[in-house]
DNA sequence: GGCCAGGAGTAAA
DNA sequence: TTTACTCATGGC
């Protein structure tokens, strides 16, 4: 993998395993899509990119050059996927999986920011990708630090608490406004560390962030593989939920599929809900 | 107009 | 320990 950069782009090339159209558009961020301009823009860290994929094994990313550490981080590129495949394909085994891994076979699970995964799988219980795209934007425009014309971070711990529930009730969230809120505030005041929570070992983590009111099983282990870079968690939706039971009538032993679980759990998310086969 | 969406809290059995 | 109901909202 080489990187270079100039005109305000950077080209990274070398790659495999990698595409980006299935990275951002298979349900693990929300603040990604399509640019008009063609390739996909989007906003983390405080940061807004452009990615645009010609080749296989070309990826040009227009951002500023000292974010380019960022962004390879961002995208997993260091990860070596095909050492990843061939661990998961070796504890599965069967058709599915193979098919899974084959449909979605450029997928990378991104490294995003812990409290931004929070809030956003809070706010994706009960409810559809459009509208979390949705309802994330209109948050981040409400209380978001501004970085240009119609760019907007992603709001702050206290920001979000300085909405109130009333505030974020507002916002369209519904019942999750309550759950946003006790989130922000304990993040806030530190009942809920996410540098120290980043410590923990992964049942601890899960643990930790159950104790948020609206936090489940399913959201934390999201922001446990999304947030922090847990891959071997394993979220089950109704689209898992629905693989389980059509391919492994007789049940999946998950704690068996070792540190990668929750990638392959993301191939096989993508191959349902995607309806790639 | 009922059903569903990357669920979780609550009460009841 | 599971099961049924409820929670706002919007697309279909």
């Amino acid at each position: 993998m080489t990187t270079t950069y100039a005109d305000g782009r950077a080209v990274i090339s070398g790659l495999s395993d990698t595409d980006i159209n299935q990275i951002f558009d298979c349900g693990q961020c929300f603040r990604f899509d399509p640019s008009p301009r063609g390739g996909i823009e989007g906003i983390a860290g405080g940061h807004y990119a452009h990615f645009t994929q010609n080749a296989p094994d070309t990826l040009e990313i227009e951002c500023e050059r000292d974010d380019i550490p960022f962004w390879t981080r961002f995208l997993s590129l260091d990860v070596d996927y095909s050492a990843v495949k061939a661990d998961i394909s070796s504890r599965f085994g069967g058709d599915t999986i193979a098919a899974a891994i084959k449909a979605g076979a450029g997928i990378r699970i991104l490294r995003q920011d812990a409290w931004e995964t929070l809030i956003s799988f809070i706010i994706s219980q009960n409810n559809n990708i459009p509208r979390i795209k949705k309802l994330i934007a209109a948050l981040s425009e409400r209380c978001g630090e501004r970085l240009g014309d119609e760019l907007y971070a992603f709001p702050t711990p206290k920001a979000v608490c300085d909405l109130g529930e009333d505030g974020l009730f507002a916002l369209k969230t519904g019942f999750r406004a309550g759950y946003i809120f006790d989130c922000a505030s304990r993040v806030l005041d530190g009942r809920l560390d996410l540098e120290a929570a980043a410590k923990l070992d992964t049942p601890a983590l899960l643990a930790k962030l159950c104790e948020v009111r609206g936090i489940g099983p399913k959201v934390a282990s999201c922001a446990a593989l999304f947030g922090f870079n847990r891959t071997e968690a394993f979220p089950i939706d109704v689209w898992v939920k629905r693989v389980l039971a059509k391919y492994y009538p007789d049940g999946l032993d998950i704690a068996k599929l070792g540190a990668y679980a929750g990638i392959a759990q993301q191939y096989l998310f993508y191959y349902e809900r995607y309806n790639v086969k």
